[in-house]
DNA sequence: AATTGTTTTAAACACTTGTTTTAATGGGGA
DNA sequence: TCCCCATTAAAACAAGTGTTTAAAACAATT
């Protein structure tokens, strides 16, 4: 964590101010003061603020990805666990393992309000994983499948996994402090992200059901359990 | 849409701006400017520029729930439909039907940077919002389903429609826009949010078989139906 | 030890920002 | 008509912003 050149240092501060309070409202004396270097040093090693803005996003962005690197699987590995793995590595890069992530809260800034250091992003990063998973949906999915179907189940188990880092402000005004302490680690969240996309694509009994052995599905699978 | 006095303009325009820019990026000269009033009325009227940027969250909540009111059903609708009218209107809040789609975007602003005007929007937006989706989803459940259960399939749900609309920019990169334009039309994108939670929850069958009798499942319906 | 190129420092600059001030305007009632 | 009120208008203010400048400090090479 002790990055040492004047340069490294603005490059960790940028990153955390940027993340925390976003481009506008953080200044650059801000980022020099937290990094312990002179006013004139981000325009010497940076040249401007844009310009050390996105290299922060960047620099967020590689950090990330190694802190949570996408694992690579055996070819007889079965498509639902590596829907699994997927997941959880996707909550891993949400939410992080400790501290404040806040290298996602800046990328999450970048998908929200793009500038030039979302192409990057999403060529170099976003593009790859998005295949990946789709590769992972194809294989669980009857091969007629329509491309655009398998991109609309991609999006809706990313849309679930992105849910719990950007709205957490909400959430914690929404759910009870010790529901959340007790049920939604990050463990939790991606084994019930995974539990419902499996049951969508019939790769898992439907949630609720408790009767796990596939052959005693009884009559009422599809219907309606009460009426209130 | 010809809001005539001079503090309806400002509102307006303060909303617009807001949702574009931010609430650090925009200046009160911008939205004076839009507003075609005088620099001094934002303080006059509002007190100064946060009180106006609080207002403006307000009147654009109410904006938006007015354009796309929740639908209130007879006693004796099917909770599977009531789901479907749920997203569908959940969407429309989301991407709207015309035109910028403005006053969600400012929402979503508050959403993800939670200010004053974030704990009134929770309480009287989100949460009874929140607590009928838990209604609809309690009737498709077993009664024994534990309320975190309910919580986490509500944001399952809520999760996929927010992320049209708060990673629109990235959408646009990711997916070729013939395919945006023929599959992503609002009434399809709530159709298919819809078929995954109901898939999920067993009360439709899962996405991609397409033998709909419910008598008629083969063997396979929990299966790998290729391994690539 | 002197010199060269690189990095750091403190100060200043030019500009934008939210806000305030003070005067002008306009319209009803006495 | 005159006065009083709310509203609008133009100008100025004070604080904060990104950026530049020019000198100092430093490190390495000759």
């Amino acid at each position: 964590m002790s990055n040492d050149t004047t340069r490294e240092r603005i490059l960790q501060a940028a990153g955390e101010a940027f993340a925390a309070a976003g481009y506008r409202t953080t200044t650059v004396r801000d980022i020099c003061q937290r990094a312990d270097v002179n006013l004139a040093s981000v325009n010497y090693h940076f040249g401007d603020k844009q310009r050390l803005y996105i290299e922060a996003v960047k620099h967020a962005r590689h950090l990330r990805e190694q802190q949570a690197p996408m694992p690579e699987w055996s070819a007889d590995t079965p498509p639902s666990e590596k829907l699994a793995m997927f997941v959880l590595t996707l909550m891993r890069r949400m939410l992080g393992e400790q501290g404040d992530p806040w290298q996602t809260r800046l990328v999450v800034r970048e998908i929200m309000e793009p500038t030039k250091a979302c192409e990057e992003m999403v060529q170099e990063a976003f593009r790859p994983v998005f295949e990946m998973l789709i590769g992972i949906l194809a294989e669980m999915m009857p091969p007629e499948t329509p491309r655009h179907e398998l991109h609309k189940l991609a999006l809706s188990l990313i849309g679930q996994c992105f849910y719990y880092r950007s709205n957490e402000k909400i959430l914690n005004m929404l759910i009870p402090s010790e529901e959340l302490q007790e049920h939604y680690a990050l463990e939790q969240l991606a084994h019930h992200i995974t539990a419902v996309m499996l049951a969508a694509m019939g790769q898992r009994p439907p949630l609720g059901i408790h009767s796990v052995g596939s052959q005693s599905k009884t009559d009422n699978t599809f219907a309606t359990h009460r009426s209130h």
